[in-house]
DNA sequence: AATCAATCGCAACTTTGTTGCAATAATATT
DNA sequence: AATATTATTGCAACAAAGTTGCGATTGATT
């Protein structure tokens, strides 16, 4: 079995999911911390970070893929099947941990993993909009 | 206003759509007509499609995108609220257009359009991987 | 301190999508 | 039917995002 190391980068990346209050790209990222390491070790640091269920994935209505920092207290198996919200205007995603979709779908199809991202105007931007 | 001219290019992009029963990718659908058109015809085509709304674009829980034909009836305004199933083993993408997500979001955020993407194992790889 | 594997940097590459512009072809007008 | 108008196309060039291979480095284990 392949352990998992603790790494400088790694650290810095953790520490800016930390401080950051919305998901974040690569390339939002990398700008961080461009002087401490490579933008590949970036990509595969979020691979690990991935596999390791402590962050997840989010894709948006464009594609645009981005990370967020897990929630979970030290659950074993869990599904990230909150919502995201992401929006139009200022173009930033959010976690939407208490909102969740209830669905009935055919019994044949095994669901492992749910993507629910809805797109709009955020609390910020539709007050702005006036 | 600008009106939409049907073209050679568009008329076979069409036909491919009708004939598949999963969403395809840009890809995908080029290699069926490179001889017909360019490749950046194909991305232009399928812009005008979505927003012609006879189209509708799908962004599963990698980032890959397809496209599926729209199958509502000559409404005005819709938006394309049914899940989508993308499989993990054929990697097909599959319209579920009975499934559709009901959630409770807070009222400050306006909702304009939504994806809800589920992975797993579809009917046909869930039976073969016995 | 020595060992071993995970991680990293770098360079090269692939895939996906975009843009500008001149040429072409679909529609509207005469 | 010929002409005018403008949406659409092809091409070439570009840009962003992500991947791969490999030798060098570094974190963890003994
Ligand atoms: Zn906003
Ligand atoms: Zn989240
Ligand atoms: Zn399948
Ligand atoms: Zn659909």
């Amino acid at each position: 079995m392949k352990t998992t190391r603790k790494t400088t980068a790694k650290t810095a990346v953790l520490e800016i999911f930390v401080k950051s209050k919305t998901a974040l790209s690569h390339t939002e990222i990398y700008k961080q911390i461009e002087e401490i390491c490579d933008r590949v070790t970036v990509y595969r640091i979020l691979d690990r970070l991935v596999n390791d269920d402590i962050v997840h994935k989010i894709v948006d209505l464009d594609g645009t893929v981005k990370y967020a920092k897990c929630h979970h207290h030290a659950q074993r198996v869990h599904i990230h099947n909150h919502a995201h919200f992401s929006c139009e205007k200022c173009l930033e995603i959010t976690c939407l941990e208490n909102v969740k979709p209830s669905y009935i779908i055919p019994h044949n199809y095994k669901v492992n993993d749910i993507n629910f991202t809805l797109s709009g105007l955020c609390p910020n931007c539709s007050n702005s909009n006036i």
